[in-house]
DNA sequence: TATTATTGCTTAGCCGTCTAATAATAAGTC
DNA sequence: GACTTATTATTAGACGGCTAAGCAATAATA
């Protein structure tokens, strides 16, 4: 197996120990997984409207309508229409919302550091630079897909 | 944003471009985002029971189940129950399933490296040193959640 | 002004992931 | 041999991700 092939088995490996971690965490405040981000998205941006939510958690509009939906009935977020375009839903914190906000945003900053146990400030940057240079191969690779849609050539 | 922040941030976008790329490439051969991986999984070790795949692909044994029903049921592996154990289900190729997993080998090979195009081997070593040491911190992190369900301290 | 295109959101339906609970079988113990 | 425990697989039900299709409202254009 190759370098190539055994970063690829990890970048996999890492999205389920990623996922589990984000599960057991929300979990202590009575949230599901995806939460926390928007909460946290929210409190910079409140009013957004969903597109802009979805485009902040890099997410498709019907993902995050359907997350919105959930943490509505929760009754930490609520949706209030626009006035001067009535097709946008604008979003904002209840006080239980914000509540919760903060001590996720407070467990993720202490617990979070866990994550990147042992690693260095050299480390970290570099590992971020990787990421981004990994990202943008992605993202290009995307965009290809998108574009090309009609081109049946395989 | 501090630099865990934006590393945390770029792990969480990688997995979701990662997941479309997934998605866009085994679509064209008729299959779904995880069903490659168990293909090339059952390549090395055809027989295998589902717990043992399960392992492999490092995934909860239920969601094996539920890819390797729908996997079935396409025709692309065949489950047995063993002669010594009729508690085990070992899982095979078939035909068709060989065919498909060859062509989608070939194809993650050829295409694969576009997602790290520009990057240099020493790079690649470097990512891939920095990937283990955060799955083995996540690993820990689980564990200790696995091991501490019972200790509601927080 | 009337028609068309675009935008924002929702619904329906699928896959992949998880946990919890069941059923069936094997293994261990008395 | 009977009972208890452990292992394997499955089912049920939830969330999070996606696409495709549809509705409602605005914007653009003829």
């Amino acid at each position: 197996m190759n370098e190539q092939e055994k970063l690829r088995h990890a970048l996999f490996h890492m999205g389920r120990l990623h996922h589990r971690w984000m599960h057991g965490l929300a979990e202590k405040f009575g949230l599901y997984p995806g939460q926390p981000q928007i909460l946290h998205s929210l409190m910079h941006r409140e009013g957004a409207s969903q597109v802009e939510l979805a485009q902040s958690a890099r997410v498709r509009p019907p993902t995050m309508a359907v997350m919105l939906r959930r943490m509505e009935a929760a009754g930490l977020i609520c949706r209030r229409g626009d006035a001067q375009d009535a097709r946008i839903q604008r979003v904002y914190l209840t006080d239980k919302g914000r509540d919760v906000q903060r001590k996720t945003d407070e467990a993720f900053e202490r617990v979070g550091a866990e994550m990147f146990a042992g690693f260095t400030d050299e480390e970290l940057r570099a590992f971020l630079t990787l990421m981004e240079k990994l990202n943008r191969n992605l993202a290009s690779k995307n965009d290809q897909e998108e574009l090309c849609e009609n081109c049946s050539d395989i």
